[in-house]
DNA sequence: ATGCCGTGGAAACCACGA
């Protein structure tokens, strides 16, 4: 089974991108962040005419999430994040396909930092790892995946000296993700390529993918449950060359059956 | 160190992204 994670940028702007995107790799599911559409926008029939089961969660202007799923049966579990009924931000939702538990997340921002935007950034993550703690004691096969904004390691942008200021890789952030990896989750790129430069977004100015002066912001993390059955895992960066491609590339993992 | 680009929505500019 693989399953994809891809910042849009605006899914209806992309849909042409995406739909060649799906098309061309055949990812069994697939997390969409940045959908920036309402929720009657959405692109359904397109994507069902691809062959996609879809359930979202549209928001006006910004956010967004969708989970797409090629022919298999999807079971929605949740469209938010726990303990917060006041955070009308859509950046989570979650279903069960294949006996696998997915959680699609479009982590905050957070710039500038420091300032309330990166005090929500950082209160997000809190809700968000006491979630990831709780599936984690379901001992159940889960994969969360997608638009992170955290760049873990000094490896994961091209000059990490001049984010250290920055949301993304300030100590806060880093921190909070280390916390979370230390639940017992695995990161995938990390576990096929624990040394590579691997990059999943480039700016779109100056020239930044032909220089690839890139980040690496989208993981996708494993449950101890489900990490041995990792058989590979990738960035389709090609697809950031592509006439109006979004700033991210998609990434993923591929999976061996169930046992 | 930076929004130089790109998107969406409102309004012919602005907010936001990373």
């Amino acid at each position: 089974m693989k399953i994809a994670t891809y910042n849009v940028n605006g899914i209806n702007g992309r849909l042409p991108v995406l739909l060649r995107w799906l098309e061309e790799t055949q990812p069994d599911v697939v997390c969409l962040q940045e959908l920036k559409a309402p929720q009657e926008k959405f692109p359904e029939q397109a994507i069902n005419d691809a062959g996609y089961l879809a359930i979202w969660h549209g928001q006006k202007s910004w956010n967004g999430v969708a989970i797409l799923s090629k022919g298999h049966e999807m079971k929605e579990v949740r469209r938010e994040l726990p303990r917060d009924p006041d955070d009308a931000h859509s950046r989570y939702i979650e279903a069960i396909v294949k006996g696998v538990l997915i959680g699609c997340l479009y982590l905050p921002n957070g710039n500038p930092a420091p300032g309330p935007k990166f005090d929500y950034k950082l209160a997000w993550f809190e809700r968000f790892k006491l979630h990831a703690a709780s599936l984690l004691a379901e001992k159940i096969p889960v994969v969360l995946v997608g638009d992170y904004n955290v760049i873990p390691t000094e490896r994961d942008a091209y000059k990490p000296e001049r984010w250290v200021k920055d949301a993304l890789f300030r100590p806060e952030t880093r921190a909070a993700f280390e916390e979370l990896i230390g639940q017992g989750w695995t990161d995938a790129i990390r576990k096929i390529y624990p040394d590579e430069v691997i990059y999943t977004f480039w700016d779109y100015f100056r020239d930044a993918y032909g220089r690839n002066a890139g980040l690496r912001i989208d993981h996708l993390l494993l449950s101890p449950q489900i990490e041995s059955r990792l058989v590979n895992a990738g960035v389709d960066k090609f697809v950031r060359g592509w006439e109006k491609s979004s700033d991210h590339a998609p990434t993923w993992i591929e999976l061996s059956d169930a046992e």
